[in-house]
DNA sequence: GTTAGCACTCAACTAAACAGAGTGCTAATA
DNA sequence: TATTAGCACTCTGTTTAGTTGAGTGCTAAC
């Protein structure tokens, strides 16, 4: 055990290899494929010690070897070289984006879209959380009767609106009086300030305005968040299923109906937000029927604070090299592109 | 050829153990399951004459039948039995909305939702569509510079809303102003009247605000029918991989592929909104990768126009009865729902 | 007109034979 | 002592041939 680099550069070729051809991989083929300068013998010797130390994993007796969990997550912390700046992927993320305008959760939407295109992988995004942004406007509209709109504006720019229903009647002049009290108050102060020191102030307004804003005030934290909290975006849903692992049915229908469960990526989604970056691989996905891929994950921002994650799904024999490199760039490129549109635009 | 009845009669018994079963159905096996007094050498006769005229399809030479596109269109015509109020049905749809009383959109979703649940088939929906409805209240709220925020109430109280990029910077006496002269005007509109009238009126707004209110006209068109034209929710995709005739993962891939893509649903439900009841099977549908489905659409409606359609896809060997009770029902259903909702609620 | 009977067809299954990729071990080698 | 050539062995996957069984079409009898 003298000599740990060959052992893993061996391991290496066998982790190459296996990516690109989803076959297991023999000693001759290592031979063969690269260079080690050691004959098919001595690969198999070492072969027999990386199965016993839990990097390969051998199918059945007369077969190559498999890279295990435990091969793909050293691959990943030690030997993958990313290339934080891959001209071609930047600039066709650019592209996409430069004829771009649309409004906020369109272009996360379109993210995952141009992350599908670049990698021919699934990918999924979680649509941006809100409640960390500060207030520069919050309005009621009055529909009718009991009925008001909650229209609420960022500091961002940001906009954000919900239909709700009180309890009882509301004028019009009510609906107006408790939007200025709201404006006032709330003018640039962070949504969780807002929160908590709203009720302080609340004494300027009448008792039957006081019981309205009450049943608002619930309503306006929802808002900020509801679209984070369960909404989700799955784009290229179906390219699992061009993946030699998935074409036995039965895992390709178990896979699909699991993708296919918003709340459930919107779980995975939101773990994921407590890291910038992060890779799942096989067994480390908390999902046993997501034991067989492999998630990357990264998070995207505005003012320096994280506002949603966008992910990648493949099997775990997942070009990772090229993925992360593609999510690094786009996590990126969105965070600009949203930047650059909710606040003033240059063009 | 003098008795076609007992001919037709073979048909069914053929569609209904096919449909039931998936595999070909031969002569002996209709003598056993159906009392129809006459030998299997006899039905082979007959099955013979129905294959010359084109109901029934023998896979191989020495397979039983199956029926043909034409013979289910004759099904769905002729023999088929629809329970107009079938009471397990009902009762289950309106147990799912009786607790429900989320916003329009939502509802719809939900439809499509109760649908699959009802007949394991997959289901989706089309937003609906605005245009036909009065408008009951516009406004413009200025966000920042050139930044406004359009919303829109409409005479039965569904509220939509978009963020518009002008060409100019305005101000929110600007946009005040405007909405007040949209508001004056459009009052209780139908909206392509809206869209014919407003230019005679223009004048009353000096020639700064009639350049701005030029650009958010296109918007107030597009806003109203934003959510029909391109989106449609689906769900219940994966059903689709549990049936015998999708097993093939070439099949399985492509028909996934196709149920994915958002523009063709749109463009397919679209299509539908023409007739209040449509069903398409196989080679009739528009789209050649569906030509092993049968669709079948409803529209529901909104003060008696139709606004949207909800449409169950499934192999053309579906469960045609249940399926058009199912969709009779639930769009009848979520007809009433939209317009408890809509206007006041006597809750 | 209907049906019993029979020869024929064809997919689907099974078993056996075979090829080939790969291993592990042993003995020779540097 | 580490490496490698060589070989027996293992196991999957594929091919081939044979068998089964469901189903048909036709003919002759009822």
């Amino acid at each position: 055990m003298q000599n740990n680099d060959r052992k893993f550069a061996i391991l290496y070729a066998i982790i190459k290899d296996y990516i690109q051809s989803a076959e297991p991989v023999g000693s001759r083929t290592i031979e063969k494929n690269h260079n080690l300068g050691i004959s098919s013998a001595t690969i198999r010797n070492e072969m027999a010690d990386l199965e016993e130390m839990g990097y390969l994993i051998q199918p059945h007796k007369s077969a190559g070897r498999i890279p295990s969990d435990k091969a793909y997550r050293m691959y990943v912390d030690e030997f993958m070289q990313i290339s934080e700046q891959d001209e071609r992927i930047t600039e066709a993320v650019k592209n996409h984006y430069r004829r771009y305008l649309g409004e906020l959760n369109a272009s996360v939407r379109k993210a995952a879209e141009i992350l599908t295109k670049l990698t021919n992988y699934t990918s999924m995004v979680m649509m941006p959380n809100m409640t960390v942004l500060g207030i520069k406007d919050i309005r009621l509209i009055h529909i009718e009767d009991e009925r008001v709109l909650l229209v609420i504006i960022t500091l961002q720019g940001i906009v954000r609106n919900a239909e709700l229903k009180l309890t009882k009647k509301v004028t019009a002049s009510q609906t107006e009086k408790i939007t200025n009290f709201l404006n006032v108050f709330a003018n640039h102060m962070d949504t969780e300030t807002f929160m908590d020191r709203f009720a302080d102030k609340i004494d300027e307004l009448d008792h039957e305005e006081q019981i309205i804003l009450s049943e608002i005030v619930p309503a306006i934290k929802q808002v900020l968040q509801q679209d984070s909290v369960h909404e989700v975006y799955a784009s290229g849903m179906t390219e699992i299923l061009n993946f030699p692992e998935f074409q036995d049915m039965d895992k390709a229908r178990q896979i699909m109906k699991t993708l296919h469960k918003q709340e459930l990526l919107a779980d995975l989604l939101q773990n994921a937000m407590d890291d910038s970056f992060n890779i799942k691989i096989g067994n480390e996905n908390d999902l046993d029927e997501l034991s067989e891929c492999s998630i990357i994950t990264a998070t995207y921002k505005l003012n320096g604070h994280s506002i949603g994650t966008i992910g990648i799904v493949g099997p775990t024999r997942m070009n990772y090299d090229h993925c992360v490199s593609a999510l690094n760039i786009l996590s990126q490129e969105l965070t600009n592109h949203i930047s650059n549109t909710t606040r003033r635009r240059s063009d």
